[in-house]
DNA sequence: ATTATTTATCGTAATATTGCAATATAAAAA
DNA sequence: TTTTTATATTGCAATATTACGATAAATAAT
């Protein structure tokens, strides 16, 4: 086969697993690093901070907008993208509350 | 082409992406939730946790480990995973500095 | 109106992932 | 020793991802 069997997990499953997706490439993780470190949204020189061509670029934006962690407005003829904080907050939460769950183990055997 | 272009990232890039590529795929994220929910480590019933047949679930507990999101010890011919507490801070110090980041942010502009 | 700029989309090749049946391996139980 | 039990590995088909050249679309500048 190939396709990932999603309607046998979970939504939260789902959700977690796709945000964590979206993040799994290191250059949609230096896009997003990019897009914090700029303090205006002019960013379209996102192509000039990556070693990618600009149609990959186009198409990682597009996967971290579909995931949500990323949006955009159109300014003219450029697009300003920004980083949701919403989508962050989610991981933060989850992995905060794995990380709760852990501690409050005792018997961690391995 | 096709193959991630892993060498012009920083390190640290890549250990996000490395990381949160292992946790995207829901099979993945149910698999660190089922070893969170048990107390004991006999994790030789995560098959039965899951609609995947026996090889999927070995692969995707290879892929975690080899992520260092779990770890396992062998114990008699049973093996005992459990999810490594180093991992989940690392992604949860991560995007906690990120939100930080997003929070100091004055011109969120989109 | 024409040309430049910016971003998206299409098409396609290379590679990776997902999933499973069949089989191997290795320790436990009989 | 033989058989079971638990897990891993192999091989393969289906699908997805990554990357980019070529091209489209849409606004800005001339």
């Amino acid at each position: 086969m190939g396709a990932t069997k999603t309607e046998h997990f979970t939504d939260k499953q789902n959700a977690v697993a796709a945000l964590a997706k979206a993040l799994g490439h290191p250059a949609r993780v230096a896009i997003v690093e990019y897009l914090l470190s700029v303090d205006s949204c002019i960013c379209g020189d996102i192509v000039n901070e990556l070693p990618l061509a600009q149609p990959t670029v186009s198409q990682h934006l597009k996967e971290l907008k579909s995931a949500g962690i990323i949006k955009g407005e159109i300014e003219g003829n450029a697009i300003c993208y920004c980083v949701d904080e919403t989508a962050i907050e989610k991981l933060q939460d989850y992995f905060a509350s794995v990380a709760a769950i852990l501690h409050k183990k005792k018997s961690n055997c391995c």
